[in-house]
DNA sequence: CGGTTTCTTGTAACCGGTTACAAGATGGAT
DNA sequence: ATCCATCTTGTAACCGGTTACAAGAAACCG
């Protein structure tokens, strides 16, 4: 009757079994050279024996490298979470790391205690936060962590970050818009408050003053409802409109409805553009003008650098990635 | 010049600088009753002072408790995929736990590498794996560690299991064609070796013999692409159709786009049902009727039964979730 | 005022790995 | 046979927390 029989062999029980040091099992599981291979044999054989599975957490602590990535996202729509989480995923697994998951659906000060209980978790933080002032985060988290922003406001703590341009895309949406024959184009803005939302509806005003137009700007909240609410809003007030820029691709997917309901023809009458191509977009008929942003690889891309920042590698503190202008027949009828 | 200037303070680091102990930095930090008010104190100024966070590596060590579930999951599609993980994270942020994320794109022998290098890691696991034979993947699973099964086959290792009926949800959309007049019933199918694609099918021919008429399957493998060609191929057969039941939404919506491409009255000419009730059912035109699983849900109770199990509770082996039917226009026109 | 109970605090072992360092074994050169 | 270089192996300290146990202080009792 031993009195361990219950629980995990450890290194120590395999040592035992096998005759050999606790050193001599971590050097044949952690394949260093320098093993004689009966003794190799041996150890392996007591491993198998015992079913012996080494104890990550243990492990972690002694080399303090975890080999996990936490991602802090905020609650977000369908389609952008899964791709964005896929191509982080895609990208952790090729590099042998693994993903923690985190939502921020709460405020600022949970946000930063939660972020605090992830040391000694995770070797890296990305954190997405488009509500939340970058600065005032970090400024609780100590620096020693590696950690990158994506798609936030910029930050003066020096971390680096990794946006979408925002506002250059919106600025070639309505560039698109008004070459193919619109002039009076109403910006449906995303959520306040949110600093992707700002940017492109920043990028409209530009875009527009520059085209010589008036810019119109409907609140929003990025959700498919804000869409189609900022449409019947539109009727009402009887303006004349020849097109609709929606902030996200959701908004404008309730715009369409909306229209559709209300017998608009889309492009007839109006066009509509969103922005984020996501699946979706290409399926809703008509099919939908956007700026697709490449979701999957910027998750990728975020993972990638934040495992650079962790080696102890130079990165640069700014990465911009930029949308590119999906044509459908939301905004030009194909003449099939 | 302090020789460890880099580098996080330790709970010895506060000990000493409130010239206590570290059990007495230790309670303080978990709040333990015993401890004097003004220690309490002093020990809060310090690790104030040294910007002092509790490394919680070291703690899941000690305790033997990660707080952490392996959450294992195919490569699934965006919507199912954003959804399950979703309800997931918010049951586990309501139990202060975190979901470790683990793809299982690869065979089954890595997979059980990949589940192995959990220990550790994670308190429990859930593991979703429609294509992998769960007994070959348990057996070389430590069964002290807490897992349950999504979605998958019966397993004989004891191991709770939670599943959708995708079988009787097959069925009930197979009457609610019959019942709207439908009686050449095609099924396109899902991946072959999948067990929900051979449940539903399963359920299709059931219900097709129960009503007399003749079951056809047509190969698929859950996307979009597939439906489209299922449909396609259809056509060129030339067979009379009148309704068509896809194992998922995408297949679904792929029929339907195809359908339209070739000028198909959908529900006219054609009945279209799918499974799921993905959000995009509802937004495409005609709506898909479809049989809706409460997705996030689903993931929310895969949390809590592993919560139950990880405390020690016990619970029962196999759990259904029934799926319920939603009729929209790709089915039954309204009279509007 | 001595004895007992209760509360506070500290010491040191432990969780399960890694690894610096030392010691023993082996083999080659002279 | 002797010496030195190289290779293999083991001991014990360490990562950063938790906690059993013991001891000292304070409070309470007759």
């Amino acid at each position: 009757m031993n009195g361990k029989a219950i629980g995990q062999a450890t290194i120590r029980d395999v040592a035992r079994e096998a005759g050999a040091s606790v050193a001599s099992v971590s050097r044949v599981f952690n394949r260093l050279p320098n093993v004689r291979p009966e003794l190799k044999e041996r150890v392996e054989a007591a491993a198998r024996k015992l079913n012996y599975v080494p104890h990550a957490g243990a492990r972690n602590l002694s080399l303090a490298r975890t080999g996990v990535i936490g991602v802090v996202l905020p609650d977000l729509h369908g389609e952008f979470f899964s791709e964005i989480l896929r191509g982080m995923e895609r990208e952790a697994a090729m590099r042998g790391r693994h993903l923690l998951l985190s939502n921020m659906h709460m405020g600022l000060g949970d946000g930063v205690e939660a972020l605090r209980n992830m040391r000694g978790r995770v070797d890296g933080l990305i954190v997405m936060a488009p509500h939340i002032d970058p600065d005032l985060l970090f400024a609780h988290l100590p620096a020693s962590i590696p950690a990158i922003l994506l798609n936030g406001p910029e930050n003066r703590q020096g971390r680096p970050e990794l946006r979408i341009d925002n506002a250059a895309g919106a600025r070639t949406m309505v560039e698109h818009l008004v070459a193919t024959g619109r002039r009076a184009i109403v910006h449906i803005a995303g959520s306040h408050g949110n600093i992707e939302a700002a940017e492109r509806a920043r990028g409209y005003r530009e875009a527009m003053v520059a085209a010589g137009l008036a810019p119109v700007i409907l609140p929003g909240n990025f959700d498919e409802e804000s869409g189609h609410l900022a449409v019947q809003r539109l009727q009402i007030q009887q303006m004349d409109v020849d097109a609709i820029f929606a902030a996200n691709d959701m908004m404008a997917i309730g715009a369409l409805v909306a229209l559709r309901d209300m017998g608009v023809d889309v492009p007839g009458q109006i066009a509509v553009a969103g922005f984020d191509n996501i699946p979706l977009a290409r399926l809703i008929s008509p099919g939908l003008t956007t700026m697709a942003v490449d979701i999957a690889d910027l998750g990728a891309r975020a993972i990638n650098r934040l495992s650079a920042v962790i080696d102890g590698e130079n990165v640069p503190q700014t990465e911009l990635r930029y949308p590119s202008l999906i044509v459908r027949n939301s905004t030009t009828q194909t003449t099939a």
